[in-house]
DNA sequence: GATGAATGAGGATTCATTCAT
DNA sequence: AATGAATGAATCCTCATTCAT
């Protein structure tokens, strides 16, 4: 009894953060009011401060669950040494992520377009040693377009390029008709980032 | 006497702008209380209803006025025709643009991550029919390493990658511990995004 | 030039009376924007305060200006003595004159209602003489059913029934389906009343 | 403790309703701040959202709450049928229900004289049907004065001589010197109007 | 006499949060 | 763990009024 009790609200924990997720990531923290995010769920306003300490405490646990996968992901590709590393696959693990849990990068551009309190502990803890890396690795490649100095704007280059794709997906939707979020549209944005990033390192499309 | 007159409430009308740009691109429109832009202009919130008929009015008059010269710079090279134009001029005239307003590309990251009212018309109106140009544009040229259904995905690529680096600036900030919107950032960003642009034409970064 | 501005002025003041006897009559003393008054008159809000020193100030002009009549038409009729006067024509008086004026009715149902300022003025000051002259013109009367401690049961009823009329016009209209302000409803219900008069006081209709 | 809770609550909807009906009926709807009432209940103006709506929620509650009793009274009386009704006993349980609820005609005073939205309703789906009720009784009822087209007039004045009593109470207080909501008050306002129904059926005061 | 701009006061409503049950 | 009720603090907005022009 005890488990399932446990389990039943932990289920409910975990879908408290689906939904405040998909509600953050639509309208910000500011513009996402906790009584929205209850009723999604099933609940009173009241009921979620049994699960989280408030408002604040709730948006961090959202931002902390979409991001811990990333940050392995990148850590993992990190740790598997670059000679098994492909950069293609690389884009393919992330871009896949992504689709699952599309509302991850409108998240993180709301939270860094505010300059969120939250931003530094990512950019700082998280992004800073990974970029770091990058910079190493992209330093011991030697098939490069790009002198050391531009290898920050190449990686920054990088992460525009791949949010970008699912926080613009409402704009991108309108303007060429077709809904970025599809699987199949994914898929293609993947290829196409992947034939990007041979150009940018050998300036070989078919390399 | 009335054309100062008219010049000190056209100021006032600007002035407001200006402080609702600034917040709203920073905070959102939810996150933006009336009272704050109206303190930030030395006037009561009373007063701003004088001048707008409420914070949705405003937060359009200030997209309106943010969007409408990025706009004019795209007409104006469609206008000119494609042999004068240079892919790289361009690049540097939005680029020089929006360094002048900085805040704009965060306004219409909010806009857009929210799915706005003026998502729509934006998309729609305006990006649409340049984006037509544009393709035709990128079909009229041979030297390309794109074939025609790409096109849309090296659109959205560039859309993403100038309104990235000023929209993101705060976190590339962080991570790259330096100034984006420093008036040599956005040089270097401009000459890594033509250097960017010649590669993805050609697979050439000296063309 | 002199008198022609003074017309001039006098007219406007006729035309905010106007305005805002119908806005106050429909919404109240408190339902009413001064704004609103002004717009109806082409006017700003800022421009009444040319011709009245505020809300309160034209609220009691208009009250003035449309009970004043009144007063009158019952203070003539008192005036021309017992004799030459008809219970009929007076109510035929009273009701061509609101016939004239079908806000007066429900500006002073506000009023009394809410127990306005105004109402004892209005109540001490004129109708409670002409009170104390229907009742004494009652006492001579003998062909009456009437005992002297029901008079002012009967006079209330006649106020009752008089301003009924207008005030609840737009109920009377819904509930049966005509419009009681139209000339010939007001001729009708003025047949009606004259009738109910020679019942009252006689018990014979066709007295 | 489950009764006792929902006792609690509802109570306290029914004192909101209280303290609302009274502010209404003297200030009307715009004229009533939503503060006030709650004032009056011993609550802040954000908890009355705990149980309504919102200002135009309460107010119509309130109506409702106030006219059902009215409407039950008057179907009731026609249910029972002609031969036992008697005209005068319908004035006194009228009368005798808005002795208790004072506040009743000033509160469908104010919403008639503005043309409040609940007007309609009010008159078409509630008054219409009992008005053809009256109108049929008072065909079937050969001791009468009026001819068919006059009966609209005739039950149009019945309602301005109940509900005036009650509405027009500030003004008639201080002009017969005496307060019209006293129970004597009433009690005399009911044999009045009784008699007035006989002399109106059949031209005899003491029929 | 008319008006645009400014404002203090207030007014309806929302919101995050607490607490007793 | 869930909730109804309560609330202080804010938020957007309206309003009557003033004043310089």
């Amino acid at each position: 009894m005890n488990a399932v009790e446990s389990n039943s609200t932990a289920a409910t924990r975990e879908r408290i953060l689906d939904a405040a997720e998909a509600l953050f990531a639509e309208h910000g923290l500011a513009g996402t009011a906790v009584r929205d995010i209850a009723r999604d769920v099933g609940l009173t306003a009241a009921s979620l401060y049994n699960h989280f300490d408030g408002k604040q405490d709730l948006y961090e646990a959202v931002l902390e669950r979409g991001v811990r996968p990333l940050i392995e992901i990148m850590q993992q590709a990190e740790a598997e040494g670059s000679e098994e590393r492909d950069r293609g696959e690389l884009i393919e693990r992330v871009m896949q992520h992504l689709g699952t849990r599309p509302h991850l990068p409108r998240l993180i551009h709301h939270e860094v377009i505010s300059g969120g309190s939250y931003l530094a502990k990512l950019g700082r803890t998280w992004l800073r040693p990974l970029i770091a890396t990058g910079v190493a690795e992209m330093k011991r490649q030697s098939d490069t377009n790009w002198s050391e100095d531009e290898f920050p704007y190449v990686l920054g280059a990088w992460m525009n390029l791949v949010f970008g794709h699912f926080a613009m997906a409402p704009m991108l939707g309108i303007v060429f008709d077709n809904d970025p979020l599809a699987p199949e549209s994914i898929e293609r944005q993947t290829r196409f980032l992947q034939k990007l990033a041979r150009l940018m390192a050998t300036g070989d499309s078919e390399a």
